[in-house]
Parts: C-alpha cells; structure tokens; sequence
RNA sequence: GGCGGCAUAGCUCAGCUGGCUAGAGUACUCGGUUCAUACCCGAUUGGUCGUUGGUUCGAAUCCAACUGCCGCUACCA
C-alpha cells in the first residue's frame, strides 16, 4: 500500500445520445487534465468517466433502429471509447450502468435503503384516464370527468417506489450554504432558493412504463429510475457494496465531481441524500463548469458546425485541441466558439509563442555549441528570468488548486513570453558576433531550462508535443514536477526538431472548415451540452438571437382561425383561461393566460388565431391543445391577434 | 411572476476586503530585430469602468433605483 494521498474526479456518466460532440470533450478534457496533474504532484489519482444506458429513450431507439438496447449502446460505447482514446484520456475506469457489477450494487443498495425505510411503496394515487394516460387528482377534474377529453375516469393506484428526499433537506441545505461542496458558488443560491426552501418532495424512484433498466431486486415490476442507477455509479465502480470494496474504502469519498451546469441540481441535492441515506459520507466537492457556445458572432452556422472533436483532432492536432479547450474557456463560464477564435488561440500560443521559442533556441543551441550548453556567465538580464522560471511550479499549482485551469496555462505562457523577450534583451547573435562565448552559453542554457521547466508543467494539459520537446533537448519527459525548478539539469546535448506547431492560415482554414461543414451536413451546431440525465435532456435549446427563418421554416407553423365556444376560469390561477374553441369540425381546449384582459364572458363566441400544430402541454393540470394568438400591450395588457371580419373556422392563416 | 448573477478598451477577460495618471491578451498602426514558423521585441491607438443618485477626504470597487443581458424556477404559451 502507498501512503499517497488519494485524488478521485470523475466526470458525469455520459447519456448516449448518438453524437459525441465538443462538448463531452470539455468536461472529459478538464478532468483528464486535472487527473494527470494531481498523479504527477505525487497523488494516487482514479479517474472515473462512463455511460449512463439505461432509460425508456434508450429502450425506444433501439427498437426504431431494430436492434437491442443492448447492442444499441454498445456502437455508442465503443465511438465514445475510440474519442477518449484519440485525446489521451487517461481514466482509471470506464463505468457503464449496463456491467454486471453495477447493476448487482445497484439492487443492493436499492434495497438497503427499502429495508432502511428511506425507501417505501407507495403510488399516484388518482383518477386515471384509460385513453389519455392520464392521472388526475379531485381538483382537476371537470364535473367528475377527465379535463383533457371530458372521458369518465376510474380511480387508480399506480405503485412506485418513493425515496424520502424530503428527510434530508435540512441537511443538505447546511452542505450547501456552510461548505464550500458545490461550486461555482452562483449556482447554491440557485438550489437553494429554487428547490430547498420551496420545499423538496419525495423521489419517484422507479418506474413500471418501461423495462430497460435495472430490476428492483424485490420487485421485478419496478425498474430502478434513472436516480439511483446513474449517480451510484460513483461508488459502484470502486466496488461499493460488493465482495472487494478495497477501492472503495481508498478512494472514497471523492475528491471532485466536475459536470456541466445543468446536472448541477442532480449532484448537489440528490445524489448527497442517497448518500447521507446509505450513511455513507458526501463528496468533497461539485464543480458545474459552462457551456460551449456558437454562433455568437457572424460566423456562419456551417462553420460552427464543425465541432466534432474528431475532425478536429485529426486536422489540428490532440494537443491543440485539448490546449484550446483548457486555455480559452473561462472554467465556470459559458463561452463562445468559433473557428475563428480556434485559430487564433492555437496560432499565437502554440505556434507563434512556444513553437517557435522552442525551435529558435533549439536553432541556436546547435548554431553557437552544436548542441552542447552548459552553464555560463551570467549576463544582466539572467537574475530576473531565473526567479521567472523558479516561481513557475508554485504559481501553476495555486492556480490548479482553485481549478482556475485556464489561468493555469495561461500563467506557464507568460514564462514562454518572457523568453522570447529574454532573448530580445540578450541578444545571442549579437553576444556570438562579440566573441562572448560564456555569456551566450549561459543564455541559451537559461532558455534551454524555461522551455524544460514549462514543457514539464505542461504535460498534464498537452501530450503529444511534452515528449517531442523533451526528446529535442535531450532528455527524458519526467512523470512528476521534481525538476521543475531552475538547474535541476546541468547541462543539455540537443537534437534537431521538426516545427512543432505548424502556424494556419485563417482565412484558408475558415474556407476549408466550411467546405468539410457543408459535406456533412448531419452534424447540426448546437449548444454543446448534452451530457444527461435524463431530464435536462428533453430540454430544447432556445436560439438567443433574434434569428431569420426562411419561408420554409416558418411555414411549418400552422395556423387557424378558431371560434371561441365556451370559456371558464381556471381555478386556483389569476391568469389562465380555460378555453373551447371549435376549428371546423374539430373541437379543441386551450388554456391561455389572458385572463387578467379578458373575461369568460366576452371570449365566448370571439374568433381568435390559433397555432394549430402546437406540441400539447398541461397548464395547471389541464392540457393545452393548441396556442392563441395575443400582443402584449403596454402594461402587461394582452390583446387577442383576431381576423378583422368573419371568416369560417377552421380557416388557414398565413 | 419569484430568486440569483453579470454589465470594464473592437473582441476575450483581470481588477480581493474602496486609495497613486484603470490593466492583460488579442486585433489595428508604426518602429526595431534576424536566432526563429511573415516569427519575436517595443511603442502608439483605443475605456465618461451600463445609467442616475447616495455614503466617503476619496468608488470601477460599498449602498439604492433604473436599463440591458444571462441563469435557475413557476399556474409563460
């Protein structure tokens, strides 16, 4: 057994939603990044990373594609395995909640808390509408009938296992506002605010409308809901609850849990109730990072479109990939991307400032010693450099320790630039010219051992181009930061090298991106940020400009004149009208929130302009078929968008 | 509607608990250099620190209101 001190990060399970994107990468990137630092300062790191496949979605698409769930995920799996492989990413483990082991954990860690009481059987209790699906408490229903399609009801009990998150709340509202768990600290008063103190119910945690998932074990009915099966994969991937749980008792509990924002809620309010439940202590901590943006300027959407992380590994490089995403995004802040902006980081970091700093000192070494260079004399300008290149490890650690790893880079290509300058100052061409021989040697020795130490620091972010640098130096990558200080090597043989980071042409790259965009056009740009749980998945990511549609696209919204019939208020609502309107033949509910403008009364026999083909959804319990048209006025007043003169219902607007 | 966050050079952002002529990177312009990948170094340009009040000897920094953007949420539709 080591005496290391242990370091677990792990990034979320991913959903496979089919297209592995920028996105997955950033977190996955970060992480890897943050994992291979920590084991090179000396730490025992797992770094855990994997999929999360079970769910109805899932069960669905695979039987559309004919195949079995199984196998569905298995193509996803195997793509997303091949993309960690092409970026170097370095996990301990790779969990997925269809392995054996998991689900067993899973089942037993389901029935432990059943036997603990924190889980208990229970059901929706309710009127239930055979056609509609439909549950219905007493409240909602409209004179003793289903409100949605007027249908008779029968009472119904549908069983579902509860988890009783409501009996944490007060603790977990301590972790949050007393602890510095979840971070950025923004997103506390967020859960807080939103979901605590409104008052935190019990958790359905399973399910009998789909089968693909993992059997409670008591109970073969119930599959177990997405909660418990996904977020345990933390602790069942070291072995929690089964017969070796050495990995768990090492490592747990965990160090960091980094994610995107929005799954944010999951890992900071359930997934430490599961756990304060199962008496098993809370993570250390819960970063939710940004997201990635595009097209937040005028570049074209088929540009943005090219973000797959394949395409770009290939074309630009693991490491310009991997020092973009660490060095450009702001961690905690969304960011924007672009191609553009892609270029120019890898340009003038990679290529203007570090390749070239490395090959011109490289040029020189060979030039003036033929390789050989030891220290020197040391010239005016050494002192100051020399503390430069001695302050590097410490500065980039305080960095890390805040995870501000973008700061972190961007604090080793300050040392990079300080070179270049250096060597403005000395002048080596000069110093040869003068005969200077011990000066010039004790300058490219300092420049040597600046490119040593920060290619060194380096290494956990970048990890092709380390080794290739350490090679042209003559040396031997080191696996820890111990030589990361001035001196540490006494003198260096050097070798020739190739140009590291070639320098793109933007303008040229921008043509040729577009051109790769435009030959596959199934890679759509979206907001990079699908790394799920179920739930936020099902959101739509809303487009934030004010956007131009073509006619095409505008034209799939159908819209008809309808006749109000009838109108009543919705109860328990200011601002809801429930509203039956006649389209032809077709008779249709519409819950709209005019009621503050408008009375019952005088909507009856209104004609209005409805949106026809509106996806249904259930206002106060009421489902909604359908949109009508209003302005909105000055005051928040409404005013209803109606033909000027009678037409029949039914007709169509455009 | 509720809660929260943010608004600093063309762009991306630093500016902690109030104090010297408001910073960095990038882009632009000019100059220098030649070891180097049309690169590097320097200089210049560029900001009423969202608006208006207040506290203070003094505010980008604290307080209030307003405007705008964003996030979460809700009986938004």
């Amino acid at each position: 057994m080591s005496a290391k001190p242990t370091y677990y990060i792990t990034t979320p399970i991913y959903y496979p939603s089919g297209k592995w994107h920028i996105g997955h990468c950033y977190t996955t990137v970060c992480c890897d990044a943050m994992a291979r630092y920590k084991r090179m300062s000396g730490y025992d790191v797992f770094y855990l990373t994997g999929t999360d496949e079970h769910g109805q979605k899932i069960e669905k698409r695979a039987e559309s594609s004919g195949v079995s769930p199984k196998e569905f995920v298995d193509a996803l799996v195997d793509n997303i395995k091949q993309l960690w492989e092409l970026l170097d990413i370095s996990y301990d483990k790779f969990i997925r909640t269809t392995d054996a082991y998991h689900v067993e954990a899973v089942q037993k860690i389901f029935k432990k808390l059943y036997e603990s009481g924190d889980i208990y059987k229970s059901g929706y209790k309710g009127k239930y509408c055979t056609p509609c699906e439909s549950f219905w408490t007493e409240s909602q229903l409209v004179g003793g009938k289903c409100p949605d399609c007027g249908r008779d009801v029968v009472e119904t009990e549908e069983e579902c296992y509860f988890f009783r998150l409501s009996k944490y709340s007060g603790r977990i509202r301590k972790l949050l506002t007393e602890t510095g768990f979840l971070e950025p600290s923004s997103r506390v008063n967020e859960m807080v605010n939103n979901f605590i103190d409104a008052g935190l119910e019990d958790l359905a945690v399973s399910r009998t409308s789909f089968k693909w998932g993992v059997p409670v074990s008591f109970d073969d009915k119930h599959v177990i809901y997405v909660w418990i099966d996904a977020l345990s994969n933390y602790i069942t991937a070291l072995g929690f609850m089964s017969d070796d749980d050495s990995l768990y008792k090492k490592y747990w509990p965990a160090d960091l849990h980094m994610m995107a924002k929005e799954i944010v809620r999951f890992h900071s309010i359930i997934w430490p109730a599961i756990l304060m439940a199962l008496g098993e202590p809370v993570p250390k901590k819960a970063y939710g990072h940004g997201w990635i943006l595009f097209g937040g300027d005028k570049m074209s959407k088929s540009k943005g479109n090219v973000v797959d992380p394949f395409i770009l590994a290939e074309r630009y490089g693991v490491d310009s990939v991997r020092y973009f995403l660490l060095r450009d995004i702001t961690f905690g802040t969304d960011s924007n991307y672009s191609s553009e902006i892609f270029i120019n980081r890898i340009n003038t970091d990679l290529a203007n400032d570090l390749g070239n700093l490395t090959k011109r000192t490289l040029a020189m070494s060979r030039q003036y010693f033929e390789g050989k260079v030891k220290k020197g004399t040391p010239t005016e300008f050494d002192a100051d450099f020399i503390l430069k290149i001695d302050a590097l490890k410490a500065g980039v650690d305080e960095r890390i320790d805040k995870l501000n790893i973008n700061r972190a880079l961007e604090f080793i290509f300050d040392l990079i630039g300080a070179a270049n300058k250096y060597i403005d100052n000395t002048k080596p061409w000069a110093l040869n010219k003068e005969g200077k021989t011990d000066e010039l040697s004790s300058v490219i020795y300092n420049l040597l051992e600046a490119i040593r130490v920060s290619t060194n620091m380096l290494a956990p972010f970048l990890t092709k181009t380390p080794a290739i640098i350490f090679d042209a130096l003559g040396l031997k990558l080191p696996s820890d930061f111990k030589n990361a200080k001035y001196g540490a090597v006494k003198s260096y043989q050097t070798k020739e090298t190739e140009t590291l980071f070639p320098r793109f042409d933007l303008k040229k790259e921008l043509d040729e991106l577009e051109k790769i965009a435009g030959a596959d056009k199934e890679i759509k740009a979206e907001p990079a940020k699908e790394q799920k749980i179920e739930k936020a998945a099902e959101k739509k990511e809303e487009k934030k400009v004010a956007e131009q549609i073509t006619i095409d696209e505008f034209f799939k919204t159908e819209l008809k004149v309808a006749l109000v019939t009838g109108a009543e208020r919705v109860a328990k609502s200011e601002k809801l009208l429930k509203l039956t309107v006649r389209i032809g033949e077709e008779e249709r509910t519409v819950v709209s929130g005019i009621a503050k403008s408008y009375s019952p009364e005088e909507m009856v026999g209104k004609s209005v302009v409805i949106v026809y083909n509106l996806k249904p959804a259930k206002l106060c319990g009421i489902e909604s078929q359908g949109m009508i048209l209003c302005a909105t006025g000055e005051n928040g007043k409404v005013v209803l968008v109606s033909p000027e003169t009678v037409v029949d219902s039914g007709a169509e607007v455009c």
